[in-house]
DNA sequence: CCCATAGATTGACAATTGTCGATATAGGGG
DNA sequence: CCCCTATATCGACAATTGTCAATCTATGGG
């Protein structure tokens, strides 16, 4: 049995209208919502592009740590709300952790902005 | 750490790079930080959709009130963090104020996720 | 083993935020 | 004028957030 069909946008879709999705429901708001917090935060901003920049597109906490002029157990918890919103990955090798963006994650972001 | 002066940014510019940016600055965090804040709550984005999609892509404050079953005096506080962030902005017409997005906003909003 | 180091977790605290009810302001209509 | 309706502002409150110091965990080296 088919999950009911209940898209059923007007049947004739035009080629290209601004999608003509009628608003944004609260489910939706608030999983986007989520995504933008982490985002809202100037050195969580920075971490990322810290990171975006960094040798091979990854960096360790001791190298994220002194730029930012913040606590290691400030910048930890910074990045863990960055992975948990998906938007970074940690791999750790050794004693270290390495973080890199998750591909495409920012672009995902950019596009529930513009998608409103 | 002690990377020596070796990097030495190329002084020609090859065409599509993505940018070179090294890393946000403080400033333009905090910039950026505020904008996204404004952002970062279902409430307000489901506003921002509902004013995009209203008639003549406005809307006045009694039609935004229902639709996300909050009082108005949260509604028009959310309104106004929209105002001042620069994403939208209010035109008074007799007893009501209408609410439009303003040109682009979202566009350049979009565009500091992706410039990070 | 024991220790040193990288990083995460915890607990505390001040600051900020989202929400509401009450009140203020401002037009428009009798 | 006075009232009615639409919106903004204010004061309060609980919830969330950003930060730090202290502690815990894990990995690697002697």
């Amino acid at each position: 049995m088919n999950t009911a069909l209940t898209m059923e946008t007007t049947t004739e879709q035009v080629c290209c209208e601004p999608s003509e999705r009628p608003v944004l429901n609260a489910a939706d708001a608030q999983d986007s919502a989520r995504i933008l917090k982490a985002l809202s935060d100037p050195n969580r901003l920075r971490l990322l592009s810290i990171v975006k920049a960094g040798e091979g597109g990854e960096s360790c906490v001791c190298d994220l740590t002194e730029p930012l002029d913040l606590g290691q157990p400030t910048v930890s918890h910074h990045l863990k709300i960055l992975v948990e919103a998906g938007l970074l990955e940690r791999e750790k090798r050794g004693t270290w952790a390495y973080y890199s963006l998750v591909p495409g994650a920012l672009e995902a972001a950019s596009a529930r902005i513009l998608g409103l």
